[in-house]
RNA sequence: AGAGAGAUGGCAGAGUGGUCGAUUGCGUCGGUCUUGAAAACCGAAGACUGUAACAGGUCCGGGGGUUCGAAUCCCUCUCUCUCUGCCA
């Protein structure tokens, strides 16, 4: 959520950004927060006299109570009714004030950083780098869902009978390359001076609204409506938000923390090509890194964010490609999002294997997440990648490295597997 | 799941209707002392809102009520703890 000071004092450069993200009826949107934000100072301007004369009141009657003086007492009283009456309905007012403005706050997304390129669409983001050596495959290499079935290391059609589509069961090296993978991602992050948290992976209201899921993305996570709790689309809900409402000693910056979950989304509507195999799923595992920033690091911490990603993927031995997000196709709540692609050389296209993201204080003024530097209360920065999400690492995994003889584990992951070969 | 107890400032823990934003202890920060530290002593310190700056207003789990006045009384919700039950 945007700072309501930040509006005020900068609308053209707000207005600029949401014309960025295309993000219809800006003016509209933005006088209609800037008129609910003067009715609010006015009215609540007006009730705080009103209350503070109520006030003074009282403390007139409980002297003259003290004193013995009843008459005088009651006289007082019965000059509060009217204040009483006034400030009540004031109270009121403020209240429907503040959640017309609140209800409008959250439909604005963050506001792109000066670097996010224009574009409409996926088609406009723009290729920041490129790195590896494509693979020629040869004749007769499969795509991964062909050679999940051929080496029966994935078993989706079992997926559908416990659980449904989209709920794969992975079975001998298949289950053995996931663990390893999660603990190679996880090991490397160790490295880089991560803390390793396990979080809950499933979260309240509260959290989802914290870091932007909700109301947004309502329909996209799945809800255990007798608890009221919410599946994490990704552990990012989960870990940033244990810094919700906190107030961070400065000593403490920056949060480095890595986690690995499950994550599950429901993809509602987005079922179509291209999501065969291992491209998209409901539930899939993925391990995360959030870090929690001094403002004025938070671009140097992307950076950072950015090239530990990379530096899995150059592990790995995969093509790659680092995109940075224009406009049109950045999440809502991110300010500045790089994506990662890896080559899926059977596929003979890019599959997007991790998000990095800096939030600014978008999500840090929804979590009430703060510091006080230099004798200010500040509210911090959040952002948070995906180090890595495994699916689709497995699928260019599979595809890339397939011979006549098998699939070629990297080397990097032949001590976690405890095998060089699937086949 | 059943019964009971509770929710107060970073933590612990007082406060049952009128200068209570809140006693006290620990912790934190500053100072005195010390070569330095510890101890001791002295002092400082909440958050939000609002203003040009003051002032003012709000906050004792959330919401509602009683009252001129609520941390304190009433209702309600949520959560936590203890015991019993169940269980990886």
């Amino acid at each position: 959520m945007l700072q309501l000071p930040f509006i005020r004092e900068n609308k053209e450069a707000v207005l600029t950004g949401l014309h960025k993200r295309h993000f219809a009826n800006a003016e509209a949107t933005i006088d209609q927060v800037l008129t609910l934000d003067q009715q609010r100072r006015d009215t609540q301007r007006e009730l705080d006299d009103t209350l503070a004369q109520s006030n003074a009141k009282a403390g007139q009657i409980g002297a003259l109570m003290k004193a013995g003086d009843k008459a005088a007492a009651d006289a007082a009283k019965a000059e509060t009714a009217e204040l009483k009456v006034r400030s009540k309905d004031l109270g009121e007012t403020l209240r429907q004030i503040e959640i017309d403005l609140q209800a409008v706050l959250v439909t604005i997304p963050n506001i792109p950083h000066s670097s996010v390129p224009e574009g409409r669409s996926a088609d406009d983001n723009e290729v920041v780098l490129e790195n590896g050596e494509k693979p020629s495959l040869y004749e007769g290499a499969q795509p991964h869902w062909e050679l999940i079935k051929k080496y029966d290391i994935i078993d989706f059609e079992l997926g559908v009978k416990i659980s449904g589509a989209g709920f794969p069961v992975y079975k001998g090296k298949g289950a053995r390359i996931q663990r390893a993978l999660i603990n190679f991602f996880l090991d490397e992050a160790l490295k880089a001076g991560y803390l390793e948290v396990q979080p809950p992976i499933v979260v309240n209201e509260d959290s989802g609204f914290g870091t932007g899921q909700l109301p947004d993305k309502e329909g996209q996570m799945y809800y255990v409506t007798e608890d009221k709790l919410y599946l994490i689309p990704t552990a990012e809900v989960p870990i940033t938000n244990l810094y919700r409402d906190v107030i961070l000693p400065e000593g403490q910056l920056p949060i480095k923390n890595v986690g690995y979950t499950p994550c599950f989304r429901r993809e509602a509507g987005s079922w179509g090509a291209h999501v065969r195999g291992l491209n998209r799923l409901h539930q899939f595992d993925k391990v995360e890194i959030v870090r929690i920033e001094k403002p004025e690091k938070s671009y140097a911490a992307l950076e950072e964010m950015s090239l530990h990603v990379q530096g899995l993927l150059q592990k790995l031995e995969l093509p790659y490609r680092v995109l940075r997000l224009c406009g049109g196709d950045m999440g809502f709540t991110s300010a500045l999002t790089y994506d990662m692609e890896v080559w899926s050389a059977a596929q003979q296209r890019w599959l997007e294997v991790s998000s990095v993201s800096n939030f600014e204080t978008y999500q840090a003024n929804r979590l009430k997440l703060r510091s006080k530097l230099e004798g200010k209360m500040q509210l911090m920065h959040t952002l948070n990648g995906s180090a890595l999400a495994l699916p689709r690492i497995l699928a260019s995994i599979l595809e890339n490295n397939q011979t006549p003889e098998g699939v070629r584990i990297p080397n990097v992951l032949v001590p976690y597997c405890g095998f060089e070969m699937i086949d």
